[in-house]
DNA sequence: CTGTTAGCGCCTTCAA
DNA sequence: TTGAAGGCGCTAACAG
């Protein structure tokens, strides 16, 4: 039988994977000059033993634990993203730009998904826990449950000890932020709306102390109050952003008989002769909502979204909205996060809720769903 | 001024983090202890030192360090999950079911996307450096590129070092994966196609060496022969399971003239009745580039799909399709991962392409976009 | 029950 | 240029 005084002479299941010391053992060179050509930035080693720790690495197939990395140099390889759902085309969306933008950079992203408060704090503890270079929340609803003090206090530790939090389309905590206009696109939207000659809107937001929802609606009630609008205040309805509550929204108004004309109906039994949704899932629901009411959407009742993810376009009528640039989002959540600490200067840090502005004015993106009446 | 002998004495900006060591000092204990009552499984401490400890923690806000746990205890966290694009629906619902299941069992999970092989290649390289519980792969193109034996011994690799690896909608390479009765699936969906007095179908496939693709496609063919009908070649297509590339396919085909009735058309000048997709995001492109063609998708032309990804209910027609378990398939795939080594019993390591089928007969979700005719 | 002592795999001065 | 040695933060025997 043959002799080797390689590692695991035992029969082994799991042989557990080669390590730096095995590598340069097999080379006959220290770790330590191991690890300079197999990790360390400048080598300087020379080129024999260079290449003889290279050959004993592949041959061994040595993987350096990126784990023991970390803990070694007390910088981890690696940023979480918190989504409250990623099936959600809007978090989707921005979750592909971030895993880009950052696998640019090298460094891998672990995504965590966190429905509500309680969740979110239970996943910014976990994931203070990895020590990660930086912590990208793009959660938007329950900003202002019990649990955000919490938050706050967590996260302003996580940055003491030098990490970086970044939050995507919300300013309500003291750290930097990623944030589109929204008021601006709101305005514009809803003066597409009222020059297109619709005058009885329902209107589907999202809780009200969500930031991105609020600076929407104040837009859109602003320019609609200016142009002698005032909504029926039974066909505005809180959708959470999400595709279903807003389908269900939509799906009470017609029970309660708000939005074909009748009796009931809003607007003084005119009913509703539009929805506007403060993001595109909301729309799409409410498109389907309202077929199933046997209301055909962008003939019978005219549409608007906001945010225009991908899917905008596929529905049909394809939905009017106005355009966010997602994947630039993302992009500049990893730069902010990435962003050498120095950098910034001190005044940024100080003030510590830097804003990043992607995008001052928002284009609309005029589809079907919205036609000139 | 206060003196106090906690650690960083120094002005200091970035603080770092307590570590279980200043724990311990504060409440007066050895390490070991602080370590029992702060994560330690069964804890075995006299209650007042419990109670120390719980507060020195608190007060210096202190979180384990998950790097150094793991390397101590030579196991990780999390697991990996490799796709090659969120935004797409499908891999978003696969991914939120995947991060949920997991969660539920206490383990993070990094996502990464790759692309294309070599991407996906190097994806599990980096994957394997953070020695992670098992790495979930839910790439689907790409399957027989040259990159394919480096990527199974790589994986062999990591098994062999007591890894898990799993795939998702993939048998082609000897690891467990968990599959759907595709072909099965495929003939209900076809059955339903025929027997709804449809001809002339164009057909949307994936790559040749796609496993899903291929055995979808061989279960709507089959069933289209014995029914009699002999798909044009010139509308078979390869939409690579995108929603561009359907889109883009079914638009190269009407610039051709094949669609619509004439000349140049397919079936001997008929034109297509029909579109098949063998997955529903290349469905709704279809239908967006038929309407873009002046073809009403559901009236003039049906279409069917495959999957039953969220937004397949919320295009108009809605898209009658067959319904994958997409929640069930990510949770399946975590149990895999998570599973006890030893509890699937060496048969079944053995075999190393262990399958798990999520379901035995796909259902055919019957919706708008094939009406009888 | 608790403290002591080895490691885990790697990086990084510090001498040589 | 290289090796020896200490340390990162934590866990896990092993004695007390």
């Amino acid at each position: 039988m043959a002799q080797h005084t390689d590692k695991d002479d035992r029969a082994d299941k799991p042989s557990s994977p080669a390590t730096l010391m095995d590598v340069a053992a097999k080379a006959g060179v220290s770790i330590a000059t191991a690890s300079r050509v197999l990790n360390g930035s400048t080598r300087k080693v020379r080129n024999d033993s260079y290449v003889k720790v290279m050959e004993a690495a592949t041959k061994l197939n040595y993987r350096p634990n990126a784990y023991a990395q970390a803990v070694a140099k007390g910088t981890a390889p690696n940023i979480v993203l918190l989504v409250s759902d990623i099936s959600d085309p809007y978090f989707a969306s921005v979750s592909q730009s971030v895993v880009k933008a950052a696998g640019e950079q090298g460094v891998s992203v672990t995504i965590g998904v966190a429905a509500n408060a309680k969740a979110e704090l239970e996943s910014v503890r976990k994931s203070v826990a990895t020590r990660p270079r930086g912590i990208i929340i793009s959660e938007s609803e329950y900003i202002d449950a019990p649990e955000r003090a919490e938050l706050e206090r967590e996260l302003r530790q996580y940055e003491a000890s030098g990490g970086r939090a970044v939050f995507i389309l919300n300013r309500n905590l003291p750290f930097p932020a990623v944030d589109v206009a929204n008021e601006v696109g709101a305005r514009a939207i809803a003066k597409l709306f009222v020059d297109s000659g619709y005058t009885r809107p329902a209107i589907l937001k999202g809780d009200d102390n969500h930031r991105s929802s609020k600076e929407r609606l104040a837009g859109v009630m602003d320019v609609l109050g200016k142009a002698g609008i005032t909504v029926d205040p039974r066909v505005i309805a809180n959708g959470r952003f999400s595709r279903t509550e807003g389908y269900a929204a939509i799906m009470q108004m017609a029970r309660a008989g708000l939005l074909a004309p009748g009796g009931d109906a809003a607007y003084d039994g005119a009913g509703i002769d539009s929805v506007i949704a403060l993001n595109d899932v909301m729309g799409i629901g409410a498109m389907t909502a309202l077929r199933a009411n046997g209301i055909e959407p962008g003939r019978e009742v005219g549409i608007t979204g906001f945010g225009d993810i991908p899917y905008s376009a596929d529905v049909h009528p394809s939905l009017t909205t106005v355009h966010l640039p997602l994947a630039e989002i993302g992009q500049a959540a990893v730069d902010c996060v990435l962003a050498d600490r120095d950098d910034a200067g001190a005044a940024d840090s100080a003030a510590g809720n830097r804003l990043i502005f992607v995008q001052s004015a928002p284009d609309i993106v005029l589809r079907e769903s919205l036609p000139r009446r």
